[in-house]
Formats: structure tokens, sequence, C-alpha cells
DNA sequence: ACAAAAAATGAATGAGTATTCATTCATATT
DNA sequence: AATATGAATGAATACTCATTCATTTTTTGT
């Protein structure tokens, strides 16, 4: 994108239209909601001329697939990342993938409305949870086995892996939700600091 | 469907016939998406002819924002009524909200669906978020002085109402979420549960 | 029973939108 | 320089949808 910006070529690859009306989509739904998107619309915020989304993707339909695809893609470059880069410890890699939720390049209002945009859909547009479903169950996976991994070390009884899981998603999903509804009472720190507390009273030994 | 009082029948049949027209409303929504709902959709579930909705709504706008208030107004009956018939202490009572997110007529996909459709629009739409926002804080505030009593009489350490309030409500609010995107693998027990976990963990004292 | 008022209808309207395509234009190749 | 390639344009098309309104149906008051 940068490199489209800078240079003065009036024709680029169809990899990097793609990304840039990709990227165009996403401001758009960002600003005006899924349903008051429109292709004009994405082709004006991209700067190029109508038809170009149909030239590029067929179809609005397959550009908001692609869009949706695109963050997933996204997330999980960055999840992958963040484990990589944790500490090998099963506590190092949770507090690494819970920070990874409220990073400001993740927790984004913007990206987070978004994303809320295409799960509303999901119950009508089934391709919308096709695209998120494997994903989805490989994070659920990784955090199930981390605490398993926790809940052994420490002897914790009355606890479940499954349950914290269920439990850890659901919140870090929820926060997202409560700084979509009301950015100016969320904030960053309590919401990492709700998450801190949860952790330390379910594992108290290690957090 | 509704009774019509005889003597004010104008005003009560006017009442009536919105709330059909707020019924279809939401069975549209659930089922075609917010931006896949037409007023000919509306007109249509609710056995009724095209103009309908602009002789009693005025316009689509206000259907809508109507729609989102009377699912507001639902839930905030819901939630006094499940305050009034509880026990009297603190614990009674934030079970008895917790139970509430998760029966079956609230966590309910069709009309989770539709929530979601709402909130996805907030930040191109502030006028959803006006509708919300007052009963919002007020069960914020509910469950933080409920936590805060548990606290105190617990004389539980290293906990602060507000980040378990914060974390409740966003767990809830993601566990709808899970259902929402996940309805084969979520399970109301396991979600139950997921909550109970988190309560006992941090309220040992008292769950 | 009758006239006036209210409610409801559904065809017509017009604004808006996805999609198509003949044409223009930039770049690479010869 | 001449030509070939395919990216990009933007006007035209076909269609959808919110909204309006003349007309019909139902209800109300006398």
């Amino acid at each position: 994108m940068a490199s489209i910006a800078k240079s003065t070529r009036r024709t680029a690859s169809r990899e990097a239209r793609r990304q840039q009306l990709i990227d165009a989509t996403i401001k758009c739904i960002a600003r005006k909601g899924m349903g008051g998107t429109t292709l004009g619309d994405v082709a004006g915020a991209a700067g190029l001329s109508q038809g170009i989304v149909n030239l590029h993707f067929e179809s609005k339909e397959n550009l908001l697939n692609e869009t949706l695809r695109y963050l997933a893609d996204e997330y999980k470059t960055q999840f992958d990342k963040a484990l990589a880069t944790s500490g090998p410890h099963p506590v190092d890699r949770l507090r690494a993938l819970m920070e990874l939720d409220l990073r400001p390049s993740i927790c984004d209002r913007h990206k987070i409305s978004v994303w809320f945009a295409f799960w509303s859909e999901v119950k009508s547009r089934p391709m919308y949870r096709k695209i998120c479903d494997a994903s989805d169950r490989h994070y659920d996976a990784v955090i199930e086995s981390l605490c398993e991994e926790i809940i052994a070390e420490g002897s914790y009884l009355h606890i479940t892996a499954s349950a914290v899981t269920i439990g850890l998603t659901a919140m870090t999903n929820g926060l997202w939700l409560s700084y979509l509804i009301s950015p100016n009472t969320f904030d960053r720190q309590d919401a990492a600091n709700a998450i801190k507390e949860y952790l330390c009273s379910v594992f108290p030994k290690h957090f």
C-alpha cells in the first residue's frame, strides 16, 4: 500500500489493487456500517473508479468474503507471532495471548466495528462462519492446552481447562464489545486488569 | 394477536400494530441480517401491505430505533424482575442476574443476532448507543454494588468490584457472541459453568 | 342505518445501487 | 517509434427499495 502511494504508477498489480480495495472496504464499513457501504463508496475511498471492485472481485459478496478472510489471516498472523515471541512457559504464553487482544493494533475501534459487522451477519451468511471457523477452533485448542498445563502444574482443583478457556475467550470478545459500544467509558488498563484479576483468582499460584 | 381495548381503540390499535411490526422486524433481521431487511420483508412477515411501516413509523430509521428501544425495554423488564424475585443476599441477586443472561428466553440465537446487528452499527448510528446507554450504566452500577457488598462481607483482597463487574459483563456478552457464531459447539451448561467457576474463584467463600 | 373518520392497501414514484462493457490510457515489448 | 497487453474508467443498464398517495375497507359516533 505504501509503495503504491509513493509510486506515480496509475496501474498496479492485481494483488496490490485487491489489497487496496480490501483496506478501503474496512475503512468504509467502520465509517458507514456494513449495510451503508456501497461499492461506489469503496471505490471512492480507494481513489479509484466506479467499476473497479467488480473488475477485481467480480461481486460485492466476494469482496466482503475476501475482506473477512483478510481480517482473519491478519489476526492469525499476530496470534502465531505472539506465541512465537513469548517465553516458553504456559503462563508466559497465555499472558502474551491476553495482551494481544488488548494491544492497540488489534483492539482498535475501527477494526472491532468491522469484526462485529461480520459477526452480526453470521446467521444469515453462513460463509462468514466458514471463514472463521477453523482458526477459531485452533485458538480455543491452544488456550485450552495452556490452561491444562497450568492446572496440572499447580494441581488446581475445582477448575477445568475448558471452562477457563470458554470464560477467557468470552471475556476478551466481550471487552471488545464494550469498547465498541462505550468508547468513552472503556479503558484499556481497566480491561487488562479485569483479565488479570480473573487469572489471579483462577490460577493464584501462577499470576 | 394482542387484545384491543374498546374504549381507546384508535390508540390501542395503533400500539398493537406497531408492536406487530416490531416483532416482524426482529424476525426479519434475525433471518436476513440488518442490511438484508427491507420494509417489504417486514410488512410481509407481519402479513400486512407494502406501505404499512411508513404509515405507523414514518421511516425505516424510526422503525429500527423503536425496535432497539423495544429490545432494551424487554431486557430491562426481565432484569428488574430477576432482581425482584431473587433472594435478598447479594450472592442470590448476582446469581439471578447471571442466570438471566443464559436463560433460553433471553439467550436466544434469533434475538442475540438482532442485538449484535444493532451493536455492530453503533459506530455509524450514534442513536443506537443513546438508546442503550442509560440502562447499560444502570446494570453496571447494580452489579458493581453487589460485588462491593460481597467483597466487604468476605474481606476479599486482591479483588476490586469494578474489575469483576467489567469481567462478568464482558463474559456474559462474549458468551452470547460465541452462541451466535458457533451454535453447534456452544452449550448452555458449559457457559453457565464458565461463569460459575469464575465466581467460585473470585469469591471462594460465597460461591 | 348512515355518514364521517380512521386504517389499510398496493400500485406508482424516484432515488440509489450492483453490475456491465465499450472505450481510454499506461506500460512493457519489440 | 510501433504495437500489444491488460488495467482503469465511467456512462449505461437493470434492478431494488423506501416512500408516497389515491383508493378501498373497516370502524365509530349518531
